[in-house]
DNA sequence: ACCCGTTTGAAACAAGTGTTTTATGCCTGA
DNA sequence: TCAGGCATAAAACACTTGTTTCAAACGGGT
Protein backbone atom coordinates (compact mmCIF):
# COMPACT_ATOMS: atom_id res chain seq x y z
CA UNK A 1 0.00 0.00 0.00
CA UNK A 2 3.27 2.16 0.16
CA UNK A 3 3.07 2.28 -3.32
CA UNK A 4 -0.33 3.90 -3.87
CA UNK A 5 1.19 6.89 -1.80
CA UNK A 6 4.67 6.66 -3.62
CA UNK A 7 2.90 7.35 -7.11
CA UNK A 8 0.11 10.26 -6.00
CA UNK A 9 3.78 11.76 -4.88
CA UNK A 10 5.20 10.88 -8.58
CA UNK A 11 1.72 11.95 -10.03
CA UNK A 12 2.28 15.46 -7.82
CA UNK A 13 5.11 16.13 -9.63
CA UNK A 14 4.65 14.91 -13.04
CA UNK A 15 1.38 16.83 -13.18
CA UNK A 16 2.70 19.95 -12.18
CA UNK A 17 5.62 19.68 -14.50
CA UNK A 18 4.19 18.59 -17.71
CA UNK A 19 0.36 19.40 -17.31
CA UNK A 20 -2.41 16.40 -17.43
CA UNK A 21 -2.33 15.41 -20.91
CA UNK A 22 1.29 15.25 -21.48
CA UNK A 23 2.33 13.65 -18.08
CA UNK A 24 2.40 10.24 -18.83
CA UNK A 25 1.48 6.80 -16.94
CA UNK A 26 4.81 5.65 -17.49
CA UNK A 27 7.23 8.54 -15.82
CA UNK A 28 4.95 8.54 -13.04
CA UNK A 29 5.03 4.86 -12.42
CA UNK A 30 9.10 4.86 -13.32
CA UNK A 31 9.65 7.65 -10.28
CA UNK A 32 7.33 5.98 -7.93
CA UNK A 33 9.56 2.80 -8.97
CA UNK A 34 6.43 0.74 -9.51
CA UNK A 35 4.97 -0.73 -12.27
CA UNK A 36 3.10 0.47 -15.40
CA UNK A 37 -0.11 -1.38 -14.08
CA UNK A 38 -0.09 0.09 -10.95
CA UNK A 39 -1.85 3.50 -11.75
CA UNK A 40 -4.74 1.29 -13.34
CA UNK A 41 -4.69 -1.14 -10.15
CA UNK A 42 -5.03 1.39 -7.31
CA UNK A 43 -6.92 4.47 -9.19
CA UNK A 44 -8.71 2.87 -11.76
CA UNK A 45 -7.46 5.29 -14.70
CA UNK A 46 -5.59 8.17 -15.56
CA UNK A 47 -8.93 10.64 -14.46
CA UNK A 48 -9.06 9.32 -11.37
CA UNK A 49 -5.53 9.19 -10.33
CA UNK A 50 -5.77 13.06 -11.36
CA UNK A 51 -8.40 14.23 -9.39
CA UNK A 52 -6.74 11.95 -5.85
CA UNK A 53 -3.78 14.22 -7.10
CA UNK A 54 -5.72 17.51 -7.15
CA UNK A 55 -7.21 16.96 -3.84
CA UNK A 56 -4.39 15.61 -2.09
CA UNK A 57 -2.35 18.43 -2.93
CA UNK A 58 -5.17 21.09 -1.88
CA UNK A 59 -5.34 19.24 1.45
CA UNK A 60 -1.88 19.71 1.75
CA UNK A 61 -1.66 23.37 0.92
CA UNK A 62 -4.96 24.18 2.99
CA UNK A 63 -3.30 22.28 5.89
CA UNK A 64 -0.36 23.91 6.10
CA UNK A 65 -1.92 27.03 6.96
CA UNK A 66 -5.39 26.47 7.71
CA UNK A 67 -7.66 29.57 7.36
CA UNK A 68 -8.09 31.70 10.40
CA UNK A 69 -11.99 31.42 11.34
CA UNK A 70 -12.99 34.06 13.36
CA UNK A 71 -16.12 34.38 15.17
CA UNK A 72 -18.92 36.69 14.78
CA UNK A 73 -17.50 38.92 17.61
CA UNK A 74 -17.75 42.39 16.39
CA UNK A 75 -15.47 44.02 18.60
CA UNK A 76 -13.10 44.78 15.46
CA UNK A 77 -14.38 43.67 11.96
CA UNK A 78 -11.76 45.93 10.64
CA UNK A 79 -8.74 43.74 11.92
CA UNK A 80 -10.77 41.10 11.12
CA UNK A 81 -10.36 41.72 7.38
CA UNK A 82 -6.88 42.34 7.49
CA UNK A 83 -6.03 39.18 9.40
CA UNK A 84 -7.77 37.11 6.77
CA UNK A 85 -6.43 39.30 3.55
CA UNK A 86 -2.59 38.43 5.56
CA UNK A 87 -3.59 34.90 5.63
CA UNK A 88 -4.69 34.33 2.06
CA UNK A 89 -2.14 36.59 0.55
CA UNK A 90 0.74 34.47 2.60
CA UNK A 91 -0.72 31.65 1.79
CA UNK A 92 -0.63 32.59 -2.08
CA UNK A 93 2.47 33.26 -2.02
CA UNK A 94 3.78 30.24 -0.60
CA UNK A 95 2.55 28.22 -2.49
CA UNK A 96 3.97 29.71 -5.22
CA UNK A 97 6.86 27.79 -6.32
CA UNK A 98 5.88 24.53 -5.33
CA UNK A 99 4.34 21.87 -7.05
CA UNK A 100 1.30 22.16 -5.54
CA UNK A 101 1.10 25.53 -6.51
CA UNK A 102 1.96 25.21 -9.67
CA UNK A 103 -0.63 22.32 -10.50
CA UNK A 104 -3.38 24.68 -9.10
CA UNK A 105 -2.38 27.77 -11.03
CA UNK A 106 -2.19 25.19 -14.03
CA UNK A 107 -6.04 24.43 -13.08
CA UNK A 108 -7.12 28.20 -12.68
CA UNK A 109 -5.64 28.64 -16.40
CA UNK A 110 -7.01 25.20 -17.94
CA UNK A 111 -9.68 23.87 -15.73
CA UNK A 112 -11.05 19.93 -15.85
CA UNK A 113 -13.67 18.34 -14.33
CA UNK A 114 -11.61 18.09 -11.54
CA UNK A 115 -11.77 21.81 -10.70
CA UNK A 116 -15.95 21.60 -10.09
CA UNK A 117 -15.34 19.09 -6.73
CA UNK A 118 -12.65 21.40 -5.93
CA UNK A 119 -14.22 24.53 -5.95
CA UNK A 120 -17.02 23.69 -4.53
CA UNK A 121 -15.58 21.94 -1.24
CA UNK A 122 -12.07 24.01 -0.82
CA UNK A 123 -12.57 27.38 -2.92
CA UNK A 124 -15.96 28.27 -1.98
CA UNK A 125 -15.92 28.77 1.84
CA UNK A 126 -12.80 31.01 0.86
CA UNK A 127 -14.65 33.04 -0.65
CA UNK A 128 -17.69 32.85 1.61
CA UNK A 129 -15.68 33.71 4.62
CA UNK A 130 -14.44 36.59 2.74
CA UNK A 131 -17.92 37.69 1.86
CA UNK A 132 -19.23 37.49 5.67
CA UNK A 133 -15.83 39.88 6.79
CA UNK A 134 -16.55 42.43 4.34
CA UNK A 135 -20.16 42.65 4.93
CA UNK A 136 -19.41 43.06 9.00
CA UNK A 137 -17.24 45.78 7.79
CA UNK A 138 -19.89 47.45 5.27
CA UNK A 139 -22.37 49.78 5.49
CA UNK A 140 -26.13 48.25 5.16
CA UNK A 141 -26.62 50.17 2.37
CA UNK A 142 -24.42 48.85 -0.25
CA UNK A 143 -26.10 46.22 -2.58
CA UNK A 144 -24.88 42.19 -2.47
CA UNK A 145 -23.64 42.54 -5.99
CA UNK A 146 -21.50 45.65 -5.04
CA UNK A 147 -20.08 43.87 -2.28
CA UNK A 148 -19.14 40.74 -4.77
CA UNK A 149 -16.91 43.50 -6.69
CA UNK A 150 -15.20 44.12 -3.49
CA UNK A 151 -14.27 40.83 -2.56
CA UNK A 152 -13.32 40.15 -5.97
CA UNK A 153 -11.39 42.85 -6.16
CA UNK A 154 -9.63 41.71 -3.03
CA UNK A 155 -8.93 38.23 -4.44
CA UNK A 156 -7.70 39.96 -7.58
CA UNK A 157 -5.12 42.29 -5.60
CA UNK A 158 -3.71 39.30 -3.97
CA UNK A 159 -3.88 37.00 -6.92
CA UNK A 160 -1.80 39.32 -9.24
CA UNK A 161 1.62 39.12 -7.30
CA UNK A 162 1.29 35.63 -7.83
CA UNK A 163 -0.17 34.63 -11.36
CA UNK A 164 1.23 38.22 -12.98
CA UNK A 165 4.67 38.17 -10.64
CA UNK A 166 6.95 37.13 -13.38
CA UNK A 167 5.24 40.43 -15.66
CA UNK A 168 5.88 42.55 -12.62
CA UNK A 169 9.40 41.70 -11.77
CA UNK A 170 10.50 42.53 -15.46
CA UNK A 171 8.96 46.76 -14.81
CA UNK A 172 10.40 47.44 -11.77
CA UNK A 173 12.88 45.42 -9.98
CA UNK A 174 13.24 44.44 -6.86
CA UNK A 175 9.38 43.46 -7.09
CA UNK A 176 7.53 42.19 -4.26
CA UNK A 177 7.82 38.88 -2.89
CA UNK A 178 7.01 36.73 0.40
CA UNK A 179 8.75 39.25 2.98
CA UNK A 180 6.48 41.62 2.06
CA UNK A 181 3.48 40.05 2.31
CA UNK A 182 2.06 41.75 5.25
CA UNK A 183 2.62 45.73 3.76
CA UNK A 184 0.44 44.16 0.86
CA UNK A 185 -2.03 42.73 3.28
CA UNK A 186 -2.03 46.17 5.00
CA UNK A 187 -2.72 47.94 1.55
CA UNK A 188 -5.15 45.98 0.65
CA UNK A 189 -7.49 46.02 3.99
CA UNK A 190 -7.20 49.61 3.81
CA UNK A 191 -7.98 49.75 -0.05
CA UNK A 192 -11.00 47.80 0.27
CA UNK A 193 -12.05 49.45 3.79
CA UNK A 194 -11.54 53.14 1.95
CA UNK A 195 -13.82 51.33 -0.96
CA UNK A 196 -16.51 50.47 0.80
CA UNK A 197 -17.25 53.69 2.72
CA UNK A 198 -16.56 55.84 -0.52
CA UNK A 199 -19.11 58.57 -1.72
CA UNK A 200 -18.70 59.25 -5.20
CA UNK A 201 -17.48 63.01 -5.84
CA UNK A 202 -17.06 63.30 -9.53
CA UNK A 203 -19.90 61.08 -11.54
CA UNK A 204 -23.01 59.82 -9.41
CA UNK A 205 -22.73 55.75 -9.34
CA UNK B 1 -0.94 28.61 -51.68
CA UNK B 2 -4.33 29.14 -49.97
CA UNK B 3 -4.46 25.98 -48.08
CA UNK B 4 -1.57 27.37 -46.62
CA UNK B 5 -3.83 30.00 -45.01
CA UNK B 6 -6.78 27.95 -44.25
CA UNK B 7 -4.29 25.92 -41.84
CA UNK B 8 -2.83 28.71 -39.92
CA UNK B 9 -6.97 29.92 -39.28
CA UNK B 10 -7.61 26.51 -38.33
CA UNK B 11 -4.44 25.63 -36.54
CA UNK B 12 -4.99 29.12 -34.42
CA UNK B 13 -8.33 27.98 -33.64
CA UNK B 14 -7.55 24.72 -32.75
CA UNK B 15 -4.33 25.62 -30.80
CA UNK B 16 -6.50 27.69 -28.49
CA UNK B 17 -9.01 25.20 -27.80
CA UNK B 18 -6.74 22.53 -26.80
CA UNK B 19 -2.75 23.81 -26.59
CA UNK B 20 -0.12 22.71 -28.48
CA UNK B 21 0.28 19.18 -27.22
CA UNK B 22 -3.38 18.08 -27.42
CA UNK B 23 -3.98 19.98 -30.51
CA UNK B 24 -3.53 17.12 -33.40
CA UNK B 25 -2.87 17.54 -36.87
CA UNK B 26 -5.19 15.76 -37.86
CA UNK B 27 -7.87 17.90 -36.54
CA UNK B 28 -6.19 21.43 -38.01
CA UNK B 29 -6.05 19.72 -41.44
CA UNK B 30 -9.93 18.36 -41.13
CA UNK B 31 -10.97 21.87 -40.33
CA UNK B 32 -8.93 23.64 -43.18
CA UNK B 33 -10.07 20.97 -45.32
CA UNK B 34 -6.95 19.72 -46.25
CA UNK B 35 -4.61 17.09 -45.78
CA UNK B 36 -2.45 15.41 -42.84
CA UNK B 37 0.58 16.13 -44.93
CA UNK B 38 -0.18 19.32 -45.61
CA UNK B 39 1.43 20.56 -42.10
CA UNK B 40 4.66 18.78 -42.84
CA UNK B 41 4.06 20.08 -46.81
CA UNK B 42 3.88 23.65 -45.89
CA UNK B 43 5.63 23.94 -42.65
CA UNK B 44 8.35 21.40 -41.95
CA UNK B 45 6.68 20.19 -38.91
CA UNK B 46 3.77 20.68 -35.85
CA UNK B 47 6.45 22.74 -34.34
CA UNK B 48 6.96 25.26 -36.78
CA UNK B 49 3.66 25.99 -37.43
CA UNK B 50 3.05 26.48 -33.94
CA UNK B 51 5.59 29.43 -33.99
CA UNK B 52 4.00 30.98 -37.44
CA UNK B 53 0.64 30.84 -35.60
CA UNK B 54 2.08 32.98 -32.22
CA UNK B 55 3.53 35.43 -34.47
CA UNK B 56 0.03 35.35 -36.72
CA UNK B 57 -1.98 35.69 -33.35
CA UNK B 58 0.12 38.16 -31.90
CA UNK B 59 -0.09 41.04 -35.10
CA UNK B 60 -3.73 40.74 -35.15
CA UNK B 61 -4.01 41.43 -30.99
CA UNK B 62 -1.51 44.20 -30.91
CA UNK B 63 -3.45 45.99 -33.93
CA UNK B 64 -7.27 45.17 -32.15
CA UNK B 65 -7.71 48.05 -29.86
CA UNK B 66 -4.56 50.98 -29.52
CA UNK B 67 -4.48 52.09 -25.59
CA UNK B 68 -6.07 55.61 -25.64
CA UNK B 69 -2.92 58.39 -25.16
CA UNK B 70 -4.59 60.89 -23.15
CA UNK B 71 -2.09 63.95 -23.17
CA UNK B 72 -1.18 65.99 -19.89
CA UNK B 73 -3.94 68.31 -20.12
CA UNK B 74 -4.74 68.35 -16.41
CA UNK B 75 -8.58 68.77 -16.72
CA UNK B 76 -9.67 66.04 -15.51
CA UNK B 77 -6.87 63.34 -13.71
CA UNK B 78 -9.92 61.20 -12.43
CA UNK B 79 -11.84 61.02 -15.95
CA UNK B 80 -8.61 60.01 -17.31
CA UNK B 81 -8.27 57.20 -14.82
CA UNK B 82 -11.91 56.00 -15.41
CA UNK B 83 -10.98 56.21 -19.76
CA UNK B 84 -7.89 54.27 -19.28
CA UNK B 85 -8.79 51.51 -16.89
CA UNK B 86 -12.22 50.94 -18.98
CA UNK B 87 -9.70 50.65 -21.93
CA UNK B 88 -7.77 48.24 -20.50
CA UNK B 89 -10.59 45.99 -18.87
CA UNK B 90 -12.43 46.12 -22.03
CA UNK B 91 -8.99 44.78 -24.33
CA UNK B 92 -8.81 42.24 -22.04
CA UNK B 93 -12.33 40.85 -21.60
CA UNK B 94 -12.25 41.25 -25.27
CA UNK B 95 -9.64 39.11 -25.99
CA UNK B 96 -10.54 36.61 -23.62
CA UNK B 97 -13.40 35.64 -26.10
CA UNK B 98 -11.36 35.36 -28.80
CA UNK B 99 -9.15 32.68 -29.81
CA UNK B 100 -6.19 34.72 -30.37
CA UNK B 101 -6.80 35.86 -26.42
CA UNK B 102 -7.16 31.84 -25.21
CA UNK B 103 -3.84 31.18 -27.29
CA UNK B 104 -2.19 34.09 -25.28
CA UNK B 105 -3.61 33.28 -22.02
CA UNK B 106 -2.39 29.92 -22.80
CA UNK B 107 1.50 31.31 -23.39
CA UNK B 108 1.35 33.26 -20.68
CA UNK B 109 0.93 30.43 -18.18
CA UNK B 110 3.20 28.11 -20.22
CA UNK B 111 5.46 30.71 -21.85
CA UNK B 112 7.63 29.21 -24.80
CA UNK B 113 10.30 31.71 -25.48
CA UNK B 114 8.92 33.37 -28.58
CA UNK B 115 6.11 35.28 -26.99
CA UNK B 116 8.39 36.56 -24.31
CA UNK B 117 10.04 39.30 -25.69
CA UNK B 118 6.84 40.99 -27.78
CA UNK B 119 4.66 40.57 -24.38
CA UNK B 120 7.80 42.74 -22.55
CA UNK B 121 7.58 45.16 -25.33
CA UNK B 122 3.48 45.66 -25.25
CA UNK B 123 3.52 46.12 -21.05
CA UNK B 124 5.69 48.35 -19.63
CA UNK B 125 4.50 51.65 -22.09
CA UNK B 126 0.88 49.69 -20.89
CA UNK B 127 2.02 49.61 -16.98
CA UNK B 128 4.04 53.23 -17.18
CA UNK B 129 1.13 55.36 -19.00
CA UNK B 130 -0.96 54.02 -15.67
CA UNK B 131 1.20 55.42 -13.48
CA UNK B 132 1.76 58.50 -15.07
CA UNK B 133 -2.17 58.80 -14.95
CA UNK B 134 -2.14 57.62 -11.05
CA UNK B 135 0.19 60.40 -10.02
CA UNK B 136 -1.75 63.40 -11.53
CA UNK B 137 -5.04 61.78 -9.28
CA UNK B 138 -2.57 61.23 -6.42
CA UNK B 139 -1.57 63.44 -3.63
CA UNK B 140 1.94 64.41 -3.74
CA UNK B 141 2.38 62.93 -0.12
CA UNK B 142 2.02 59.29 -1.50
CA UNK B 143 5.55 57.81 -1.72
CA UNK B 144 6.96 56.02 -5.09
CA UNK B 145 6.44 52.71 -3.49
CA UNK B 146 2.81 52.96 -2.76
CA UNK B 147 1.82 54.89 -5.81
CA UNK B 148 3.26 51.54 -7.71
CA UNK B 149 1.23 49.24 -5.30
CA UNK B 150 -1.83 51.09 -6.44
CA UNK B 151 -1.21 50.76 -9.76
CA UNK B 152 -0.60 47.02 -9.04
CA UNK B 153 -4.20 47.05 -7.24
CA UNK B 154 -5.86 48.42 -10.47
CA UNK B 155 -4.07 45.76 -12.80
CA UNK B 156 -4.71 42.74 -10.64
CA UNK B 157 -8.60 44.22 -9.84
CA UNK B 158 -9.02 44.13 -13.67
CA UNK B 159 -7.04 40.52 -14.50
CA UNK B 160 -9.07 38.82 -12.08
CA UNK B 161 -11.75 38.74 -14.22
CA UNK B 162 -10.29 37.09 -16.83
CA UNK B 163 -7.74 34.90 -15.07
CA UNK B 164 -9.47 33.56 -12.15
CA UNK B 165 -13.10 33.71 -14.40
CA UNK B 166 -12.88 30.10 -14.10
CA UNK B 167 -12.78 30.25 -10.75
CA UNK B 168 -15.28 32.56 -9.67
CA UNK B 169 -18.32 31.73 -12.41
CA UNK B 170 -17.95 28.20 -10.54
CA UNK B 171 -19.19 30.30 -7.20
CA UNK B 172 -21.77 31.89 -8.03
CA UNK B 173 -23.34 32.25 -11.38
CA UNK B 174 -23.57 34.15 -13.55
CA UNK B 175 -20.37 35.89 -13.42
CA UNK B 176 -19.50 38.99 -14.51
CA UNK B 177 -18.54 39.21 -18.58
CA UNK B 178 -17.85 41.82 -21.06
CA UNK B 179 -21.27 43.37 -21.18
CA UNK B 180 -20.69 44.11 -17.21
CA UNK B 181 -16.91 46.00 -18.24
CA UNK B 182 -18.12 49.52 -18.20
CA UNK B 183 -19.58 48.51 -14.89
CA UNK B 184 -16.30 47.12 -13.30
CA UNK B 185 -13.48 49.72 -14.60
CA UNK B 186 -15.96 52.33 -12.91
CA UNK B 187 -15.90 50.13 -9.94
CA UNK B 188 -12.05 49.91 -10.04
CA UNK B 189 -11.35 53.91 -10.80
CA UNK B 190 -13.40 54.64 -7.88
CA UNK B 191 -11.77 52.10 -5.88
CA UNK B 192 -8.63 53.45 -6.50
CA UNK B 193 -9.29 56.96 -6.04
CA UNK B 194 -11.13 56.52 -2.67
CA UNK B 195 -7.90 54.27 -1.98
CA UNK B 196 -5.14 56.98 -2.47
CA UNK B 197 -7.26 59.33 -0.61
CA UNK B 198 -7.93 57.41 2.18
CA UNK B 199 -6.57 58.47 6.08
CA UNK B 200 -6.25 55.46 8.08
CA UNK B 201 -8.33 55.43 10.74
CA UNK B 202 -7.85 52.14 12.64
CA UNK B 203 -3.88 52.08 12.68
CA UNK B 204 -1.29 54.49 11.92
CA UNK B 205 0.16 53.68 8.49
C1' DA C 1 -0.06 19.01 -76.70
C1' DC C 2 3.68 18.23 -73.96
C1' DC C 3 6.69 18.77 -70.05
C1' DC C 4 7.90 19.63 -65.30
C1' DG C 5 7.72 21.72 -60.96
C1' DT C 6 4.05 22.30 -57.56
C1' DT C 7 0.43 20.63 -54.94
C1' DT C 8 -2.72 17.12 -53.19
C1' DG C 9 -4.32 12.43 -51.75
C1' DA C 10 -4.36 7.97 -49.50
C1' DA C 11 -1.86 4.87 -47.25
C1' DA C 12 1.76 3.31 -44.37
C1' DC C 13 5.19 3.86 -40.72
C1' DA C 14 7.33 4.23 -36.19
C1' DA C 15 6.91 5.82 -31.79
C1' DG C 16 4.21 6.63 -27.75
C1' DT C 17 -0.09 6.42 -25.23
C1' DG C 18 -3.59 4.35 -21.66
C1' DT C 19 -5.28 0.09 -20.60
C1' DT C 20 -5.86 -4.97 -20.10
C1' DT C 21 -4.36 -9.50 -19.60
C1' DT C 22 -1.86 -13.12 -17.64
C1' DA C 23 1.28 -15.06 -14.65
C1' DT C 24 4.10 -14.96 -10.57
C1' DG C 25 5.32 -13.92 -6.02
C1' DC C 26 3.95 -12.74 -1.18
C1' DC C 27 1.86 -13.07 3.00
C1' DT C 28 -1.69 -13.86 6.18
C1' DG C 29 -5.39 -16.78 8.37
C1' DA C 30 -7.23 -21.25 9.15
C1' DT D 1 1.11 -26.58 5.67
C1' DC D 2 -1.64 -24.78 2.49
C1' DA D 3 -5.32 -22.39 0.20
C1' DG D 4 -6.72 -17.60 -1.20
C1' DG D 5 -6.67 -12.99 -1.69
C1' DC D 6 -3.51 -9.09 -2.36
C1' DA D 7 0.24 -6.97 -4.85
C1' DT D 8 3.59 -6.77 -8.46
C1' DA D 9 5.68 -7.65 -12.88
C1' DA D 10 6.10 -8.27 -17.89
C1' DA D 11 4.02 -8.45 -21.98
C1' DA D 12 0.57 -7.53 -25.19
C1' DC D 13 -3.31 -4.81 -26.91
C1' DA D 14 -5.82 -1.15 -29.15
C1' DC D 15 -5.47 3.29 -30.34
C1' DT D 16 -3.62 7.92 -31.46
C1' DT D 17 0.11 10.68 -32.62
C1' DG D 18 3.55 13.12 -35.99
C1' DT D 19 5.78 12.09 -39.96
C1' DT D 20 7.07 9.95 -44.41
C1' DT D 21 6.32 7.84 -48.81
C1' DC D 22 4.88 7.69 -53.34
C1' DA D 23 1.81 8.12 -56.87
C1' DA D 24 -1.79 10.89 -58.97
C1' DA D 25 -3.65 15.38 -60.27
C1' DC D 26 -2.97 20.00 -61.42
C1' DG D 27 -1.32 24.21 -64.08
C1' DG D 28 1.35 27.29 -66.47
C1' DG D 29 5.18 28.02 -69.96
C1' DT D 30 7.03 26.54 -74.39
Amino acid sequence: MATRDDILDAALEVFAEHGFRAGTIRDICERAGANVAAVNYYFGDKASLYSEVIQHAYNMASSSEPMPLLGSDESDPIAHLRVWVSWYLRRILQLERTDVGRLMAREMAEPSQALDRLAQRSILPVFSELSRIMQAVSPKSLSERELKMHCISIIGQCLVYRSGSSMLERLDPPHFGFDDSAQIADHVSRTAISAVHYRATGTES
